[in-house]
DNA sequence: GACAGAAGTTCGGAAATATGGAAGTATTGA
DNA sequence: TCAATACTTCCATATTTCCGAACTTCTGTC
């Protein structure tokens, strides 16, 4: 909670958690293969790929016995390595893959990658 | 240094340090992925995959400054993910990419990788 | 509104892993 | 036999990951 200006008295707080999702040149290759070097951050994006694209981070998750902790810092990483974008839905957050994004920088990588996840 | 026998007092010792290389079954999605998810090891991978595949592990350093044991410690995630063959050859080393064995586990995918590589 | 509950985030300490200097091991050549 | 080369292993330090506990934010209900 990060306190940025005070208007009479009232402190106006912006918390906000907008999250900060790479700018496409900022995607490395070397940060995407460590995102995804996770069989569980494996999983997770397989799942958002095939299961509409849009879950919440406890409907991607691989498994419900996952504490909170970690699954969101599985989704941190996704995130700042330009993988997945979030945003926030009411109490929920939706969370999708950066296909066309990806796909744009490096051609065929996500496909070639995940047409072997989960063997 | 493993001492296998013993003849007439004088011990035969086995040191020849035989390289572990995983068998095509035992190699893994995510194993390859953090083994090529290290700028170092992705431009190793790619050193010997264009300058002649069979490079000793001096050779195939992207730079000569870096310390020898980090060198050796990147050679051996890669030997352990399956992604290289280490033999030894009089004093150095022959490193080659089992392109073949990763071909036929997940087609397509070393290609896709290596494609982006340095960029 | 106040409160409870749901969905995630942040914090912080313990466990696991990476880094690199120093010392050790084979092998070759003089 | 000695020195040099090309690594590997050991180990202490630095970094990263994991997860419980506490916190924030949003929504629905009273």
């Amino acid at each position: 909670m990060e306190v940025l200006n005070e208007v009479k008295g009232a402190s106006i707080s912006f918390s906000m958690v907008q999250f900060v999702h790479p700018a496409l040149a900022d995607i490395t290759l070397a940060g995407i293969l460590a995102a995804l070097a996770d069989p569980m951050r494996l999983r997770i994006v397989k799942a958002l790929l095939e299961d509409g694209d849009c879950l919440s981070c406890t409907a991607a998750a691989p498994c419900p016995e996952i504490p909170k902790s970690t699954l969101s810092n599985h989704f941190r990483v996704l995130r700042e390595a330009g993988l997945i974008r979030t945003s926030k839905k009411g109490v929920a957050h939706r969370n999708t893959v950066r296909e066309a994004d990806i796909n744009a920088r490096f051609p065929g990588l996500l496909k070639a990658i995940l047409k072997h996840a989960g063997e």
